[in-house]
DNA sequence: CAGAGTTCATGAAACGTTTCATGAGCAGGA
DNA sequence: TCCTGCTCATGAAACGTTTCATGAACTCTG
């Protein structure tokens, strides 16, 4: 069960074949080598069992294959999604993936861009929350969501539009009083223009509106508090709920129906992100979608660019809004 | 913006300290070394900003410090949760995770291996779905919920127990009349003990039951048929439900739902893994919960252990059962 | 047929680390 | 003083690959 010692390698290939070391290599590679040169080196692959070492690889050309992802975690299904997709889009390229769990940890962010440096990774894609997070200037690297400047790509999904079409959509759904709600720590940066598209919409189209911030820890309990406060006669005074996340979405329509009141009957609600399961069930009726998989290829096609510097520091992808069980992307 | 070359390496550093290579090495891994050689090594290290290169020492140690987890995806948040904690016990030892989504697809499991093996990683933990997969034997390999052989150690929770608490629970919420439905692919090997713990405890509770297998593809009208042909008057002829997996039960309770039933009022529901979100807010009120963290702990210790052949073929650890919106670990 | 050009295999060096045999330096005992 | 034994730095070899300068064997042209 111990690691196989003595495993054959190229040379012991290139001695079975009875051609040089170079040669077997070539043939690995796919490059251009002469039609019985190859079948020998084939043929002594097969008869020894030889299994490609990427770790001589690695030393002598100085490239892993490896890109790194720094995200919170993977619990949230929205980052879930983007592993997902990232690690999709890096397979078909034959890249492996470094995963580092920040758990919004900003020095772990910090630590884990010195553990990507040891690990020679060819690149990076982040979402972090430290915003003054010192960018490697000796890594390609590539955030989502989050612009620190011009020499940074930043992928992230449009989100003041997105914010707009919330706000259009309870429009259209008859809403006269509607409130925006998200936590603290999660909307920074790109994502913060959720609300401000949506505030843009509502002054457009005369919609009363509220913004309110809940906190980090204990979420519910103060949107209940916020709920009391909003009832009359034992009905909702608001009947229209934009909510910075799926996941708050989630939590609040829970919170709602413990209270008693219907969704959406009572109040319409609306999340963002598009989080989804298997069967693309989604988990919230209503919500604004972000183009997970062309925000993965974005990053990705970003970060293995050659050319990092041409790159445009921020590309904005179009969200799309969508209703029922199911959503498609 | 591209790769620094000409990275300083160990021998720099021995050079700039005045010291030979073998020493800077031994200062590095905290091996005995003089103190005014280690003062001097460290200080070029910083004077040079030295930073350590991984790929020379898996070259030449043959360990890489990753170990291989394959796994379908990330998306289903049990998944997600197994992923994130393995991820966490695997830092702990300063390892790193090399991640393998197979999309259930059983050629891609046997492709990862192999891709496994080029880079050599230290180990694979496995959650897989070809039943006759073939195990490799140059690699430490260790499962979980799935058992192949003795010699191969299979971690898993207590399925047969987690099913009869789960009919024991609906028992004590007076339920006379219960099922226990699961999808195709998702229950096989330890996890479809889940149904036999359950039969055998209805057995004794003297509980009417019946099982269904959903199709993978379209459960849910699959389940809306089942459900009708239980309506007597327009009341549910069943009074508690048994999913096999939380997904299953998350998906059902919108079903019931759509339907016009109230749970629990109209129905029990149970579900099974015990998955959860920020803030230990579960998917499904009532659950029987894996000891993921157990799990996690226990597949990594046993990947790395030294001597994979003296651990038990099967660690069955214990589950819980959880209710309200809220589940500790 | 000579010369120029092309194709393609060879052999060796290099990547950055760990590890091991060697020996220098020193302390303690007889 | 000499010997033994110990601690600990040294220097070199080795890990498995890529890559490059070299030159052998051809083909083509005039």
């Amino acid at each position: 069960m111990a690691k196989a010692k003595n495993a054959p390698t190229m040379a012991d290939v290139a001695r079975e074949a009875g051609v040089a070391l170079g040669t077997v290599s070539r043939v690995i590679n796919g490059q251009q080598v002469g039609e019985e040169f190859r079948r020998k080196v084939e043929e002594a692959i097969q008869r020894l069992g030889y299994q490609y070492n990427n770790s001589g690889r690695a030393l002598r050309t100085d490239r892993t294959n490896t890109i790194a992802l720094i995200i919170p975690n993977t619990i949230n299904p929205y980052f879930a999604l983007l592993v997902h997709h990232i690690n999709i889009e890096l397979e078909k390229r034959n890249y492996r993936m470094l995963l580092c769990f920040t758990e919004y940890d900003r020095d772990r962010e910090t630590e884990f861009i010195q553990m990507v440096r040891q690990n020679r990774a060819d690149g990076i894609i982040a979402l972090t929350y430290n915003p003054n997070l010192t960018i490697p200037d000796d890594i390609p690297f590539v955030t989502i969501d989050r612009f620190f400047s011009v020499s940074v790509p930043c992928i992230a999904a449009d989100n003041f539009g997105g914010g707009r079409i919330a706000a259009q959509k309870l429009a259209e759904f008859g809403c006269r009083k509607v409130a925006f709600l998200r936590t603290g720590s999660s909307l920074t940066n790109e994502p913060s223009k959720r609300k401000d598209g949506f505030v843009s919409a509502c002054v457009e189209l005369g919609l009363s509106f509220e913004v309110l911030a809940l906190e980090d820890e204990a979420p519910y309990s103060q949107f209940e508090a916020f709920l009391q406060d909003h009832v009359v006669d034992g009905k909702l005074s608001l009947d229209g709920l934009f909510l910075g996340t799926d996941m708050l979405a989630w939590q609040i329509i829970q919170s709602l129906q413990r209270m008693g009141f219907r969704v959406p009957e009572d109040v319409q609600v609306i999340g963002f992100d598009g989080i989804r399961m298997f069967g693309n069930q989604s988990y919230v009726v209503s919500t604004i979608v972000q183009p997970v998989q062309d925000i993965a290829e974005a990053c990705v096609s970003a970060v293995l660019s050659r050319h990092l510097s041409t790159i445009p520091s921020l590309i904005c992808l179009p969200v799309h809004y969508a209703s029922g069980g199911t959503t498609k992307e």
